[in-house]
DNA sequence: TTTGTTTATTAAACCAGTTTAATGGTTTTG
DNA sequence: CAAAACCATTAAACTGGTTTAATAAACAAA
C-alpha cells in the first residue's frame, strides 16, 4: 500500500529531533545526510544474534519487534512503531555481538545512522548532544513506567492498558507476540480475553 | 559508625563523573560547589508522594530505597547503594508531584544538586552535557536488563542472580523489601529459599 | 532485663497462570 | 482454487505462586 504522493519521512525525522531540543537548521540538514533509507519486507530481519550493531535507527513507517530466543521461545521486549528511535542498545553501546532480534512485522521503512556518524555529530554539536541526552532520558522514562507496571499491576490490568494505549498493535501484530510482550503464553492471554468478554 | 579519618566523598563523586566523560578540572571543581551534603538517619524520608522533586542525587554511602504504595503495599522499584546517582526521575523531569518514596534503609550520606544548577551546567559545558547523556544511557541499560530478566527468567532465577550480584543487599535490607523488589510476597520468597535449601 | 515491635517461617486453602493437545478458522502460496 | 501454514481458542491437569493466620525468632526500647 502506498499513498499517491509519498510522505516526506525525512521531514518527520527532523521534526522528531527538534521535539527534544532546538538544533540550528544548517546543522540539522547536514545531519540528515547521514541517514540511510532502508525498506524492510514483512518478516525481514534487521538484526539477528551474533551480529554487531553498528547503527541507530528510526522507524518512519511500519513496525519492528525486538525479541530474544530463550529456550526456543520468543520473548518480546518491545514493539517499535511509526516515528520512534530504536536500536539494540546493549550491543550498540558495548560493541559486542547482539543476542537479540530486530524484525519487521509488516512492510517497514527505517532510517539508519552509523554509530561513528552519530558520535561525531554529538561531538561537533552541543545541540545534538543534548538531543541525544533528552531522547535517552525519554527512553529511560518509558521503560521505567513499564517496570513499574510489571511490578505493581496484574496481567489483566496490563492487557487492558495496552489495549487502551496502543490499540493499533492489536490490528497489526499477531496475538501471540502481544501475549509474549505481556509476559504471558498465548493460552493465558486468550483466557484473560475470555474472562473480560473479548473486551 | 565512622572511620577515624572521614573519606573524601566529594572526591568519589568527581571520580564517578569522570568515569563517564572527561571534564576539565576547573569545570568539575566548580560543578562540585553546587552539591549540598545531606545526612539521612535510618528510616528517614528524602521524598514522599505529593512533593516536588527539585534535585538530582548521589548516594555517597548508605542505601536509599525507591518505592510506591499500591493499595497499602510497598512496591520496591530499586535500591540505590554507595556511589550511584538517583532521583525520582518522572517527577524531576515533568515537575509534577511525586507518587513515590525515597527513603534511607540505614544511615546514609547523599549529595544533592538543584535541577536549575544541573541544567545550567549542562548548558555551559558540553563535557557535562555528555556526562549527562552517558549516565542516562547507563541507567537505561541497567533498567533494560531488568525488564529482560523480568520477562524471561523465573522468580527463583532472579532471586539467585540478586544473591550473586548484590549480596550486600541481603545484609543491609530486610527480606520483605527484597521480596517486593523481586515481585514476590515475603511468603513466596521464603518458600523459594526453603526449596533451595537456604542457598 | 523484660516488654513490645518487627521480621521470617510455616501450614493450608486457593487461584491465576502454565503445559499439552485437539479443533477450527484464517491467511498465504503454489 | 486447493493445500499448507499459521493462528486463536478451548479443555484438562498441573504448578508456583498468593492469602491468611499462627508461631517463632531477632531487635529495640524502656
Amino acid at each position: 500500500m502506498k499513498t499517491s504522493v509519498e510522505i516526506d519521512y525525512l521531514r518527520n525525522l527532523q521534526t522528531k529531533v527538534l521535539s527534544y531540543n532546538h538544533v540550528d537548521a544548517e546543522v540539522l540538514k547536514n545531519q540528515m545526510q547521514f541517514y540511510e533509507r532502508l525498506e524492510l519486507k514483512k518478516g525481514e530481519t534487521l538484526i539477528a544474534p551474533g551480529q554487531f550493531v553498528k547503527h541507530f535507527y528510526y522507524v518512519a513507517r511500519g513496525c519492528i519487534y525486538y525479541y530474544k530466543l530463550e529456550e526456543g521461545e520468543q520473548k518480546v521486549l518491545e514493539f517499535y512503531t511509526d516515528d520512534v528511535f530504536f536500536t539494540d542498545l546493549p550491543a550498540y553501546v558495548k560493541e559486542t555481538p547482539s543476542v537479540h532480534y530486530l524484525k519487521a512485522t509488516e512492510e517497514t521503512l527505517v532510517f539508519a545512522i552509523k554509530k561513528s556518524d552519530a558520535e561525531n555529530s554529538f561531538t561537533q554539536s552541543h545541540q545534538l548532544e543534548r538531543f541525544g541526552r533528552l531522547s535517552m532520558q525519554e527512553a529511560f522514562m518509558k521503560i521505567f513506567t513499564r517496570v513499574e507496571r510489571l511490578s505493581s499491576k496484574s496481567n489483566e490490568e496490563r492487557y487492558l492498558r495496552l489495549l487502551e494505549k496502543r490499540p493499533d498493535l492489536f490490528q497489526r501484530v499477531p496475538q501471540y507476540l502481544i501475549a509474549s510482550y505481556l509476559g504471558l503464553t498465548p493460552v493465558g492471554l486468550s483466557k484473560i480475553r475470555k474472562r473480560l468478554g473479548r473486551g
